[in-house]
DNA sequence: TACCTTCGTTAGTGCCACGAACGTTTATGG
DNA sequence: CCATAAACGTTCGTGGCACTAACGAAGGTA
């Protein structure tokens, strides 16, 4: 049995675009699966390793840390908070804001979750040498700071 | 005044599956602006190239050339339709199916929505060299290939 | 014949990125 | 000091995308 073409024309497959967006696909896909066997979304573990390497912060620190937006990070703190991952207590300096703490119970989910993470981007990227991954890495980092949001004008020099 | 800064936890930075979807976001938006100024979606005209490209098809077969979904299909190709751009028939020969044939009209969408992309992607890949913009597509070429649906134990060698 | 598959279609789910608006609180500047 | 602007947490809503379930109609196969 012949290794089953891909019926996409050549034009199609060629759209870097597309290639990134089949590629987060993937990507998103074994992440997910494996974070939902406990229960999580990636929402929540970028918002623990936020916590956890740069210390307690109010939700809109937490937005600009982990790129969530600031009205989806309600519902994702209500979840870690009934898993006693978090606590959300009003800061008193800023009534504002609230003080979101991580928890021993939270440190530790971070960490269970931490090796489902690890384990899908080894399954991800098993098809490329070690060479390639990083090859891959820095070219979107490279990408992906370029286009920023930071207004052209704003910030690093055009 | 400084450069803003990335508050991004370097841990979540270096996770490729976040590079990904962070880059996901940039292609689409850039595709989905220029896109929207003619009242497209990508979806439209990955069609219109599958039937350019390959020639009829079936709506079933222009689901494996796109990607795209047979049941997301019924809507675009509703859309394609109502903008002429396509003709919908029964096929005559297998009366399950639609024989689906893009007209000049479409045609003529399909050029200008492709220099709308190829715009985009220049924008995309502006921060790469030539050298580097042909690396990462390799680099995901492989990635998506190797991750295809295509489970493993049938098809391409495990 | 009976069975299994394919096809087009409808309806619905879940996740994600994003915007609008509101009340509260803090910061800013005339 | 007061008016205005800004930031914060929150609710609600939108649109796109990937994906599933189920259906009737039609075709292929045993």
């Amino acid at each position: 049995m012949t290794p089953t073409p891909d019926p996409t024309p050549a034009r199609l497959r060629a759209i870097p675009s597309r290639l990134i967006a089949g590629a987060a696909v993937v990507a998103d896909r074994l992440v997910s699966e494996r974070l939902a066997a406990e229960g999580a979304r990636k929402w929540h573990f970028a918002v623990l390793v936020a916590l956890a390497d740069a210390g307690a912060a109010s939700q809109a620190e937490l937005s600009r840390r982990t790129g969530i937006y600031r009205s989806d990070m309600v519902a994702v703190l209500n979840e870690l908070s009934d898993a006693s991952c978090i606590r959300r207590e009003p800061d008193p300096v800023d009534r504002r804001r609230n003080v979101i703490t991580l928890t021993a119970t939270g440190r530790r989910r971070m960490e269970r979750l931490d090796a489902l993470i690890a384990d899908a981007q080894r399954e991800l990227l098993a098809p490329l040498t070690a060479a390639q991954q990083g090859q891959l890495t820095r070219l979107l980092t490279v990408l992906t700071e370029h286009h920023r949001p930071s207004h052209p004008g704003r910030g690093e020099a055009h």
